[in-house]
DNA sequence: ACGCTTATGTTAATTTTTTGTCAATTCGCA
DNA sequence: TGCGAATTGACAAAAAATTAACATAAGCGT
C-alpha cells in the first residue's frame, strides 16, 4: 500500500495542523486556503501544500480546503478513526497523570490496565482502572488485545519491561524512560523524554543570554 | 560571543550524547572515539564529529575524545553548570510528577514553588513545597529570581497565563499546554505536546501495519 | 626517536527539507 | 455562460542537514 517513504518531519507536522483545524471547525469556519493557515500556522503556506500532498489532493484550485473534511482526512492519516487499547506500565506520578488525562480517550486512546511493580500500589483505583502486579502483564496484553503500552518506569528496568512487551507482542511502545529501547523494527517507538526538553530550553536561555 | 548561528537539530541531540558520556564515565571509560560513539548510539560518526565541532574542537587526533571533559563540555553548552530557578504552575497529576522527579534537581534545576487556581489545594505540601495561589505568582517570580515557568494547565487558560508570566520578566516557558504560545521573542518557549507525540505513534503503528 | 596507526577537524559531496514559482483548474459574479 | 480572481498541485530552486572523504596531527610501540 505504501508507495513513498513519508519523512518523520512530515508527520510530526500532522498533529499540529488537526490542532488548528479543530479550531477553525469549532469556531463553524467550513473553508480555508493554504495562505489563510498560513498566517494563523506561522508556516508557509508552501509547506502546507507540499506536507497535504504527500498523503493526497485534498484541496481544490480557486477554493482552498475544506475544514472539516481535512480534518478528518489527517485524522484517518494518524490512526484516529480506530481504537486503541494502551496500557500504562509504571503506576507513579507521571503514570497516574497520564491516566487522568482524558483528552486521550476522546481521541480513541482507550487505557485498559496499569500495571506496577510495587506490591503496595498494587489493587489500588485510578479513575477505575485497578493497579496490577507486573506477573499479570503477559497474559493481560493477550487477553484484551493491547496496542500500545506507556512506559513510565526508571530507566533501570525500561529495557527489561520493554523485552517483555515485545515478546508479548506489543505493537508500540510510548516511552517516558530515560533510555534508548533497542527492540525489534516492527515494534514502534516513540521518545517522550522530558530531561532532553528541559535541556534544550536550559540550552537556548543561555544562548539568548550571551546575545547580550 | 555567538558567532554562527546553531541549529536547533544539532542542541536536540546534545542531550543524548551527554546521556551517553555519563554512562561511559560511570562505567570507569576515559576515552572514546567517534566511532565507537557511533557504534553505541547508532548514529554516524561523521555527524558526531561534525555535531561537536559545532561547539569547538573536544577531540584530539589520533586519541580521540575524553569522557569526562566532553562530558562536562557539554554539560556547560547546555547550561547545566549554572543553576535555575522553577516554579510549577499547575498543581495537578502532571505538575506534581514533575515537582517529584528528583533527576530535575540533581541537574540544577530548582523547584522554588508551586502555584495553582484552585483554593482547594493551596496551602497544600508537594515535596515540601507549599502550593500558592496565582495572586501571589507575579511577586514570587520577581523576589526569587526565577528563570523558568512550567506551564502544565488547561490550554484554555494557558495563554493568558503565559502572558502574564512574561510580564512579570520570566525567561523561559516549558509549556505542556496544548497550545501555541505567541510571546516576544526574548522569552524561550520549549513545548512538549504529548497528544501530538502520541498520534506520531499512533501514526507509525497504521504506516507499520500497511507495509504487510 | 622514528614510523606506523589511529582518529580528529575540515572540506566536499550528497541527500533531505524547505521555499519559491507558475501553469492549470475551479469558483463566483456579472 | 463567460471572464477575472483565487488557489491548488506540481515542479524547480534554494537552503539545510547529513554523510563521506581525506589531509593532518597525535599517540603508541619498538
Amino acid at each position: 500500500m505504501e508507495e513513498k517513504e513519508i519523512s518523520q518531519a512530515v508527520v510530526g507536522r500532522l498533529p499540529r495542523y488537526l490542532r488548528y483545524l479543530g479550531e477553525l471547525r469549532d469556531e463553524g469556519i467550513e473553508r480555508v486556503s493554504s495562505q489563510e493557515l498560513s498566517d494563523i500556522m506561522q508556516v508557509t503556506a508552501s509547506q502546507i501544500r507540499q506536507d497535504l500532498n504527500t498523503f493526497g489532493g485534498f484541496g481544490q484550485q480557486g477554493y482552498g480546503y475544506n475544514v472539516g473534511y481535512l480534518y478528518d482526512e489527517i485524522g484517518k492519516i494518524l490512526g484516529l478513526n480506530r481504537e486503541h487499547r494502551l496500557i500504562i506500565v509504571g503506576a507513579g506520578n507521571l503514570g497516574q497523570a497520564l491516566v487522568n488525562y482524558t483528552s486521550f480517550e476522546r481521541r480513541g486512546f482507550l487505557f485498559r490496565g496499569i500495571f506496577d511493580h510495587d506490591p503496595k500500589v498494587c489493587g489500588k483505583k485510578i479513575r477505575g482502572i485497578t493497579v496490577r502486579p507486573m506477573e499479570e502483564l503477559a497474559d493481560f496484553i493477550r487477553e484484551h488485545q493491547i496496542d500500545i503500552a506507556v512506559l513510565t518506569i526508571p530507566k533501570t528496568s525500561a529495557v527489561e519491561v520493554a523485552e517483555l512487551l515485545a515478546a508479548c507482542g506489543i505493537k508500540g511502545i510510548w516511552n517516558f524512560a530515560h533510555v534508548d529501547l533497542r527492540l525489534p523494527g516492527h515494534i514502534q517507538v516513540e521518545n517522550v523524554h522530558l530531561s532532553d526538553s528541559l535541556m534544550k530550553l536550559s540550552y537556548n536561555l543561555s544562548s539568548a543570554a550571551e546575545e547580550m
